[in-house]
DNA sequence: CTCCATACTTCCGGCATCCGGAACATCCGG
DNA sequence: CCGGATGTTCCGGATGCCGGAAGTATGGAG
């Protein structure tokens, strides 16, 4: 993402006209869209890194088209409005939106804010959820794992463990956050459960489930799992 | 994160007293400060996920206190502010804050941006800050350190008292500060682990341990964690 | 109904960590 | 030189965490 491409979707021209070389005189780059079926289209086909979106546009309502986006991505999407009533911030930020700027609003603060939701997808970029290392696969999106070629069945509550631990993308998750996340809220306190299920992942994906390459625990706080098959 | 956990910095109680309760009806667990100094203390004790921080605070600048966090931290930070200057807004959200509200502001839209700043940590995860000094690496999101590109494993206490000095961020931390953040309240007057632990961190993270550069002892007061390798 | 996979629960042994004490070396200021 | 604070290394014992091996429900498929 060296030159982040923003997506403004808005019908007023006067702000389109003022947007658009504010945005460029930034390296980013602008596409720029002035009906919701239209910016839609765009965002779909060009996949940007931002969209700023307007919520007062002609021919749908901007809560839909916000619906609609978050319905397929995750990129942060700010909405530009000229209805300053806190219901409509709070419905839009609750629905999936990362800001919230009242018109009329300064250009060195829609930047900042800019900034600062760009700032925030730099780090994970979670694109690519199939997920390999040492013979171990892991699809997300089909729902599939294999090890060596083999393709594994794993229970409900074992999916949902393995699921937990590749959201984290290698970092540790704690007892607690393991537990809740997949025996639901209350399930704390059971770190039993927890050990169980890893030694079944373990048992299913390790190649040596006595000396676990990718399901490391990390003794007094939880579990990590490890994508480098490099580290020995 | 079953029950996240909001610090509140903020000097004017009449503001404190419709926070706190506002904020315990939703879920959340709430701690607050009146003063920088003690906003900073207990940010460092009990590493909130969520902090609210006035910029208008009586003993310090406010972005002082937002540029030590960050130096240590990447939970979200939400600004309140009686200045509705672009020119402040910006400096904060350049400085690492997440949001920025001017007062007077809705409890709703309070409440709903605070949803959004604690929505970006659970799925676009956001990285805390690498330390890096002189072949030392500290990943406190990882808990991986290494030293000269070796990875270390540290015990749980180790850790801990690594934690602790790392928060302070090359300031003095006293023997009953460590004592009491590592082994718990009522651990004071064990100056001895201290030493015993500091010689652990020592052997595992200097390069030479007899001559210390960056686990420094303040004597008759504590310990420090130096980050500038350059002082040699 | 029976079979079977899944989920939950209990028990126990191994092992790293931690505690507490002791001894001894070192450094520094008075 | 002396005394205090600090650094380092040993050891035995206690603790707690982890992993493995059971057994017990529950619920769905045949």
């Amino acid at each position: 993402m060296n030159q982040p491409l923003i997506l403004i979707i808005e019908d007023e021209e006067s702000l389109r006209r003022f947007l658009i070389p504010t945005l460029s005189g930034q390296q980013y780059q602008v596409l720029s869209a002035a009906t919701a079926a239209e910016g839609l289209a765009m965002a779909r086909t060009h996949n940007p890194d931002l969209v700023l979106l307007d919520l007062g546009l002609p021919d749908r309502d901007g809560m839909s088209v916000l619906k609609d986006l978050r319905a397929w991505s995750r990129k942060p999407v700010v909405i530009l409005s000229a209805r300053n009533q806190e219901r409509d911030k709070v419905a839009a930020l609750d629905q999936g939106a990362d800001d919230y700027l009242a018109k009329p609003f300064g250009a060195a603060e829609l930047l900042a804010r800019i900034r600062v939701a760009l700032r925030h997808t730099l780090s994970a970029d979670v694109a690519d959820p199939v997920i390999c290392s040492g013979g171990l696969r892991i699809d997300l999106e089909r729902r599939e794992i294999s090890q060596g070629g083999r393709p594994v069945k794993l229970t409900a509550l074992e999916y949902r463990l393995l699921e937990a631990l590749v959201r984290r993308q290698g970092k540790v998750a704690t007892h607690s956050q393991l537990l809740s996340e997949v025996w639901g809220p209350g399930g704390e306190g059971n770190t039993h459960y927890l050990r169980i299920y890893m030694a079944m992942l373990r048992k299913k994906l390790e190649v040596d489930p006595t000396r676990p390459r990718h399901f490391i625990t990390e003794p007094n706080v939880g579990y990590r799992l490890n994508l480098d098959a490099s580290s020995d």
